[in-house]
DNA sequence: CATGAATGAGCTTTCATTCAT
DNA sequence: GATGAATGAAAGCTCATTCAT
């Protein structure tokens, strides 16, 4: 462990000193960047503002991003990165229940996403999706998407094991999606002035959510059930 | 009621008609106003370009609206007029099942909000609320909590005629709520870039979520139920 | 010549004063432009500057002109118009001696260019030429080129004429065009600050250049002449 | 001249070996920097590219060179060192018609100034002289003025030795210092850029000038001559 | 000595807002 | 009332300069 060689060592320390500030600035700054962008909106957002909050100057800020839009870019980039891969792992090695799989699967969603700064991200997204059209492509296809596959998955397992009836997956993947995004969107927005009695507890929202949507996505008993209202989910 | 002075009538006509030209105005700077602030949020927003689509000048917009800040005000105000007193009195008068009741409130609050333009302020106000709390505060005390306790008392009247089970009804209220507001979002961002194959065609999307909600909080028959995992969603 | 309906006539003669003023900004911006871009380089220059000696404010500069560099290049634009056009037709109908043609030339573009504003965009040219290579091929295209072309025909003339040596055109044309384009430059950048003693004064630098090179160019007699040293301007 | 102290003559040839480097340092810089304001102009030069195409960082400029300015001044003062002495040594010692010594002159400054990057200098100077007025004034003692001289007695010689017409003498120095002061100018600007067919071949420019103007100077037999454009170089 | 991360004054450009017409 | 030319505060971005390492 130690170095035969004391000056070596010590130029290697204050060289990774140095360098480790400079590999933290880009997270400092998106970090900053990310709370300013959910907060106020990309546009109103000043520059200066976020390289203040990262403790920095308005120059150093573009020392690393060469504008603010290519920040906005990383910032999203910075959130969303591949879990999908740990994600689709986890649904392979299940062994339960589909309605088991699900409530892990929102669970988990809250936990690494819904109730992290990530969350932000969903409503930044929402709000700025048409000032960037290349950006919200880039999010459908590395967010929205994937995330689309895996639920499809869990329902497509859920109705082949005859646990859920069989439904219009397009669909009912947004049974599951919509709540889920809805609370990401309300913790940023007007759940941050919620009048008094209003406010969200997610523990409970995700419960209550999760809880009807099984039920309502359960098997019915084959009984005497062609009734009107009988196919809940039409197929296609 | 009538007017024994015809001439003074004739002179409140002119001065009507003539007024109603300049009340039109704001309105159609309102309207371009909301579409412009839907599409790309209140900064990003030039007033050049809501004039511009309202077939004015500049100047003309703040002859109507002292600031930016006013207009937006006023776009978000204009379009919270209370169709709750409306709704509710259709609610009173409703008869048949509360699961019909609950179909029919849905599909009402998309033909007279989700798919008009009216459906674009819930996204502003989820863009802009934490830019302003007080315009966030009266949105959720006019439109909201209203929105709310209507719902409320729709589940209520489920629970009460014994279709649908007991439950909470702070977050019952959200299992209608969330998958909605979505919507409206949807539609207003994400939505119009949407991947091929991924577009929301409301009319099912609606369907697959109100039957599915339906089924999950309908009554459970008595049977040999208090099972573990029975009471979704939990009292309190 | 009067009107039969003044208030016709005053209203357009408001708005004409208005456009009038409207009209006059962009040539006002460009002098101010010409005068500080020659004075003090193109990138030394501020946009502020500029607006502040037109009279304006720094925001109207930019009403008119998108951009510092296409106030550039409009600068530029401005002041080489088709002057050449005209030269052109006076060189056609030009009744009397070459040499006399080639001092009426020489003064013409004293009097026009050289003596005027405009001839501080030859120093602009040749100081930005390499950051706006775009703007130096135009210049070349629209300036030197036509010049070039118009001297070159001046000398043939004389050649033909017998009044001059038979020469390398294409170098016997910037034995004209140096002198000429290097007091343009002197004027706008070593002239401004000469000691005492070297200030060039333009009619005597032209005199003296001028009659020096019809000297030089004159056809020698044929006597004794083929010295070593004969064919001065050689023939390729 | 020798020392009697090796010692410390060791000494300071080390100390001469250490500081050659030292001093080599701001010598790559001057060349680079030398480089790219003549090619981008003062202003548009930025001190990070002129360190980097040095070899050294942006902070070592400023070890050697306490402002851009200051390494501008360098920059002209480094190039003005006083070639004067000995080309006034070889006109002393010159033997040969003044022709020839003309010829000789205008051939050893294209050898020795036009064709190297000191020729960059005559650019610079025109280019930033209202923006250096002091550079420009030391610039015109230093380089102007002494040319000037030199030249003014090349012609005197001239005249005397009856080559030459009589003329004005500070004209006739621009007679010939214009074509090479412009072609340093060209060379450097629109000449990088020049359209096919119009690039000035140096050789075949110089020939064509200096010969032009040994015939546009030379004595006129004294024969019938007061004629009406007689004295082309008027004298005063 | 040398480095290059950090700074912030300064410049270009935008845009809400004003006001003479 | 309506207009749109004009304004100037404010924001994005650059780059000469500094200084800890």
């Amino acid at each position: 462990m130690t170095s035969s060689c004391p000056l070596r060592d010590i130029a290697a320390t204050v060289r990774a000193k140095r360098e480790r500030r400079k590999d933290a600035r880009p997270g400092e700054l998106l970090a900053a960047a990310l709370e300013l962008f959910v907060e106020k909106g990309f546009a109103a957002t000043r520059a200066e503002e976020v390289a203040k909050r990262a403790g920095v100057s308005k120059g150093t800020l573009f020392l690393y991003f060469s504008s603010k839009e290519e920040l906005f870019k990383a910032v999203v980039r910075e959130n969303i990165s591949g879990r999908f891969t740990e994600w689709n792992a986890e649904f392979e090695n299940f062994r339960g229940s589909t309605a088991d799989l699900l409530r892990y699967s929102v669970r988990a969603w809250w936990e690494r996403i819904g109730s992290t700064k990530a969350s932000g991200i969903t409503k930044l997204m929402m709000s700025e999706a048409s000032n960037f059209p290349e950006l919200a492509a880039f999010y459908q296809h590395e967010v929205i998407q994937p995330g689309n596959d895996l639920l499809r998955r869990v329902l497509q397992r859920g109705v082949d094991s005859g646990e859920f009836e069989p439904m219009d997956l397009k669909y009912g993947v947004y049974v599951v999606l919509a709540p889920m995004l809805f609370l990401a969107m309300w913790k940023h927005s007007l759940g941050t002035c919620s009048a008094a009695g209003m406010e969200i507890d997610p523990e409970h929202y995700i419960t209550a959510q999760v809880e009807t949507i099984l039920h309502g996505l359960a098997k019915r008993p084959t009984a005497g059930r062609p009734s009107a209202n009988g196919g809940l989910l039409p197929c296609g």
